[in-house]
DNA sequence: CAGTATCCTGCTAGATACTG
DNA sequence: CAGTATCTAGCAGGATACTG
């Protein structure tokens, strides 16, 4: 969920994608994102440059998603404090 | 999710949402089901007669959580086959 | 009926180190 | 930079049996 949650402001580098979610290891976030990607949620493109490059999108299946998130975050702005 | 699924339509008694969650068991459900009642969201009713009843039902906080849980069947209903 | 108690296993995911 | 490899601990949760 968080990482969808920061998909949906653009696409994201790996290392960007590891500072924002604060405490995850690499194999975590590796495994996350192979998971969401053979859902069809997420797109990942690679350059093949020095250094390389990665990026990933939602697809138009993850887009859909947007609702979803949309309506939980605003539930939890809502119910949480602090 | 499945729990809120359920309450959805309406208040459900333990055997009820064990029925409809098949596999869970019944100290996974009576687990998640404390969890979700200290987090606001379901009520426990418990009337003690022979035989005990006891109802779930979602509270205020729970019941906004349908906007979530509708938008996630229906990106669910759209992109699931089978 | 509506749970609790106990036991046990598998998976999640962090820590750490390493590679193209 | 963008991961993979390896190890390991903790915990979620199923199986089963039991209680008021």
């Amino acid at each position: 969920m968080l990482i969808l949650r920061d998909l949906r402001e653009g696409p994201r580098k790996f290392h960007e994608l590891q500072e924002s979610l604060v405490g995850i290891s690499p194999n975590t976030l590796s495994s996350r994102l192979k998971t969401l990607e053979q859902h069809g949620i997420v797109e990942r493109r690679f350059y093949e440059q020095h250094p390389p490059r990665a990026e990933y999108l939602l697809t138009q299946k993850g887009n859909e998603l947007r609702a979803v998130i949309g309506a939980l975050r605003d539930w939890g702005e809502k119910h949480t404090r602090g």
